[in-house]
DNA sequence: ATAATTCCTATAAATTCATGTTGATATCGG
DNA sequence: CCGATATCAACATGAATTTATAGGAATTAT
């Protein structure tokens, strides 16, 4: 399986809950990982190994002791899911050689290298492509429709 | 990062050096996976694991004992990338839960779900675009410009 | 028979995934 | 100031999975 790790999965779905929780009349209300665990039934010890490269890479702010928490940088609108995966992952190619052209040796000859570098920039275009807020909007849409289906 | 695993990259180098030596004009020679690891400097053994879910598949086929060897089951033209992909990794999604729905549990509320999915079906279109003719010729006409330019 | 080769099973090594522990540091409300 | 709440940091640990190697049995051409 070509598997996107659950660092980047659970990465994305607690910046969605954060997006969700954003506040745009910035009332800065910050959102602690024991709520984001109970939502997402991710376990708090992961999450918190989870958000240091999110909050290293500007993506996320952190709100020290009582009432503290987190919140995103910036608006949902101005976040790429292309970001979140990069800062999780380091990168998001299929095949280290695509970013770090000295892991292969034979890259110049290798009939495959051209084929992960592909679909490597197809699937960056379309992560670049979605931000937080799309997202977000995207699953509100989707659970109005479900309800208005009675079934 | 979102990872191809070393058995889907191994596998398809397999394949396609089982394509480089199709013998179009039926004579059935076998290509013994000694030579297939010395070309591609992969390890035998783990070469004879690789190779047993493209078997399984019919995607090659084996001829045992000596002189024997494997070839491809069809013509390079007739094996799509995907197919190749789907033997050796059970699918080819990147989370689980696309193929498997029972792997989540709140599919029909977890907003990442159509995002993993879409993405998952855009890469699967680009695999199953490519036959290993189409790669082998990508490659014979890129080593064919790099001896002709001077360099 | 012998050599060549696939086939089968076991297992070692490395990495990823997930939880747990301890304790320090920062902030808020009373 | 005190006590509760949370982040922060550095580990440790175990389970699961992936990656890779190894030994030998079965099969076949010569
Ligand atoms: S897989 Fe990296 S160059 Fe072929
Ligand atoms: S990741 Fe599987 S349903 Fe959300």
């Amino acid at each position: 399986m070509i598997r996107l790790s659950t660092k980047g999965r659970y990465g994305t779905r607690l910046m969605l809950n954060l997006a969700q929780h954003y506040d745009n009349g910035n009332g800065h209300k910050a959102v602690i990982l024991k709520n984001i665990s109970d939502d997402e039934r991710i376990s708090i010890r992961y999450l918190e190994q989870i958000i240091i490269p999110l909050k290293i890479n500007r993506l996320v702010k952190s709100i020290r002791g009582a009432g503290g928490g987190y919140i995103l940088a910036r608006k949902p609108e101005d976040i790429r899911l292309s970001e979140i995966l990069h800062a999780l992952e380091g990168n998001c190619c299929l095949v280290e050689c695509v970013e770090d052209e000295s892991f292969c040796e034979f890259i110049e000859t290798c009939p495959t290298f051209p084929i992960w570098k592909n679909a490597t920039e197809i699937l960056k275009g379309y992560f670049d492509s979605l931000t937080l807020k799309d997202i977000v909007g995207m699953a509100e849409k989707k659970s109005k429709q479900g309800k208005t289906k009675a079934r």
